[in-house]
DNA sequence: ATTACTGCAAAAGATTTGCACTAGG
DNA sequence: CCTAGTGCAAATCTTTTGCAGTAAT
């Protein structure tokens, strides 16, 4: 079986990219993870296991993974920082505003919007990001 | 006719926020533009005229204008700063990945979209901000 | 052996903060 | 009059750049 992290790291051989342990490293946590990180999330959760590694390599190579399609930045969500998504089929990120917690929803409404939208504009697109900002289930009920 | 501006204003003053000339300048030029200006746009627009105008009064002006849901952030576009809508409706913006050119499009799937996303994550919604990026038809010319 | 990658330090760019002065209500 | 707003300078935070040493292929 063909993991996540397998997809990573043959996306960065094919495209002529070295294999280095940071890269490694930042691959893997990405696939394991379910969060959506920042380059400051990522370097913090790795630092300890790879003190050599230094926050520039984590901006290089999320940069990369991202220009090869591996990633998607999905912008600052309402904070500071640019978050990633490993997931780059498209779908609708939603984050809560009180815990700051960020979902993957999928939607087969997504298709339809995109083609609508191309029809009225005339661009061509190649990219989504969809954004929608609430409060999550748990944070309904602490604040009733 | 409530114009634009008085509705930037009227906002304000029921926040009981005061009605500066700076801040009637930045609301005319909000009413009028077509474009999704940065906080560095408007203060590059309106400075010849106003010269005693603080880049800090601007983004002064902005956070305080999209606390109260007169204009909302819809992040970077791929580039550096933070770009604003004056348009509050939910609605699709789509950016040219050449020219940076951004567009608002209505479309009426949004409204089921939210929907199908609420009863799917269990999340209360209450903003929306859809992206895409492509090609604009002036720029698809010039590259073929 | 090459050449790309890493990591440090410093820079760059956007935004925020502290504070004295000014002016809107 | 009184408080909020302005504008300056400096701080902060994220991200990028320059460069010498290091390591992947």
């Amino acid at each position: 079986m063909m993991t996540d992290l397998d997809h990573f790291l043959s996306t960065l051989k094919q495209s002529g990219m070295r294999i280095t342990p940071q890269r490694r490293a930042i691959c893997r946590y990405l696939s394991q993870t379910e969060a959506h990180p920042t380059a400051a999330m990522v370097y913090n959760e790795l630092k300890p296991e790879m003190p050599s590694l230094s926050l520039m390599t984590v901006y290089n190579t999320l940069n990369t993974l991202e220009e090869l399609g591996a990633i998607h930045a999905i912008g600052q969500a309402g904070d500071e920082a640019v978050h990633y998504d490993t997931d780059t089929e498209p779908h609708v990120n939603v984050i809560c505003t009180a815990c700051r917690k960020i979902i993957d929803v999928p939607s087969k409404k997504i298709d339809a919007l995109k083609r609508e939208i191309e029809t009225k504009s005339g661009y061509r697109l190649h990219n989504t990001r969809i954004l929608f900002e609430g409060l999550c289930p748990d944070c309904q009920k602490k604040s009733s």
